[in-house]
DNA sequence: CGCGGCGTTGATCTCTGTCAATACTTGTGG
DNA sequence: CCACAAGTATTGACAGAGATCAACGCCGCG
């Protein structure tokens, strides 16, 4: 594991509000995997004995249609945790995974992970503390989504992607560009117009990857047309 | 507390993952409040020693802006829970809360509820599942709210307030429709709009009450325009 | 009686989803 | 190596939903 795997750990949605140590303390149980573009995870119905954490690349979460077709559930990144409702709750996966992305996961013991709750609740208190932290952030987050038009969606995305750093940036993306529509919440054909929009700005993309030209003018993009409520 | 309230706790987000004797060993430490419309229920800034789990009525979650107004962030009614995200963290509570109809909360002292997941740490996991399970159909709601237009959104929500029932019902909702407007994402106007699509479907409304005539008749309503994906 | 909030209604505009046509990429087979 | 086919991305035209702006009615209050 690299060291700048603790960072993602640290600053990962679920865990982003434990303390350092609680983090470190993740590590008894873990191990890192790596898997090309195309590997199954896991899959619907399986039990659920492990979640994971994504080190780097993108997961895409479906379930398989009747008619054999795939609905894709959800894309996840770096910092993201999957399956781990399904672990702590003890039921099957309701989806399958795949790696849409050469990616690296942590993948944890969710027996384990529960033992570790039982022997020490501290643990399972900080852990609660984070879960409840993050269900406030999606929450927010959500809201966020639908007050930002197309573009600035996509901007704001990128941006979060790209740490707080000031200059240029590239940002690494799954190939499949309905996949980064899906996870925006856009149709293909609405991401493909965005972006043209937001080339003028300095953003420009090819298969797997968008650079950013500058990241300051970019978030001034952000924020401006936010309408001043409150009087 | 009545006993309809058990029912209420058995069935609300937060606790819905749980067995019912968990939910039963959450009576320890929870006292009953009653609040008259417009209470503050706790501040912005201030400890967060308590959380609440609704039991009769709505609560608005708010900001105060610079300027000295005040800025929705949610609006909260039966079965839900507020705080519980700080006091769980040990964070002050990050928003004021106040009551926007006169309504029964079932109040928890968070020091109370830490000690007991220490003491018992089984107890502790299962609240952690079922935290994550909220979060699992938070997601899974929000993304079903895209798809449905302003009138079904309404009808969805009411059909929700309902319980399952089959003949005519009333729904409680708070005074100001801007609050349900801001609940269910939308503009007043829009919710105004909506409403008289579905007067003809026999659903009335004056100050603080919602009457479906007919329950079954509005589920049929929000099932029609359905798209069928897959193929 | 007149003022101010709030809710409704109407007109218009913008954004995004949908449908359709066109280019690009990738892989296959001649 | 090229031609062609299939899947994917882009671009265009169009329509529908909802936001916004504005006007009006309703009601409570000074």
């Amino acid at each position: 594991m690299k060291a700048s795997d603790w960072q993602v750990l640290q600053t990962a949605p679920l865990f982003r509000a434990m303390p350092a140590e609680a983090v470190r303390g993740l590590a008894g149980n873990k191990s890192e995997c790596f898997m090309k573009r195309g590997t199954a995870i896991f899959q619907q119905g399986m039990r659920a004995d492990y979640f994971y954490v994504i080190l780097e690349g993108w997961i895409k979460l479906f379930r398989l249609t009747p008619a054999g077709g795939e609905a894709v559930v959800g894309v996840f990144h770096t910092g993201e945790t999957i399956g781990e409702a399904a672990t702590f709750l003890g039921d099957p996966y309701p989806v399958s995974a795949e790696a849409a992305t050469d990616c690296r996961l942590l993948m944890i013991d969710g027996e384990n992970f529960k033992q570790r709750i039982l022997k020490d609740p501290d643990f399972g208190l900080v852990i609660l503390a984070s879960v409840s932290r993050h269900l406030k952030y999606l929450v927010e987050h959500i809201e966020q989504m639908k007050v930002l038009d197309a573009p600035r969606r996509i901007a704001d995305f990128l941006l979060r992607m790209s740490g707080t750093a000031g200059g240029p940036y590239v940002v690494p993306l799954p190939y499949e560009k309905f996949l980064i529509a899906r996870r925006l919440g856009m149709m293909p054909e609405s991401f493909s117009r965005a972006m043209a929009k937001l080339r003028p700005l300095g953003v420009t993309m090819d298969r797997g990857h968008v650079t950013i030209a500058d990241v300051k003018l970019l978030q001034r993009y952000v924020e401006t047309q936010q309408d001043e409520a409150e009087l």
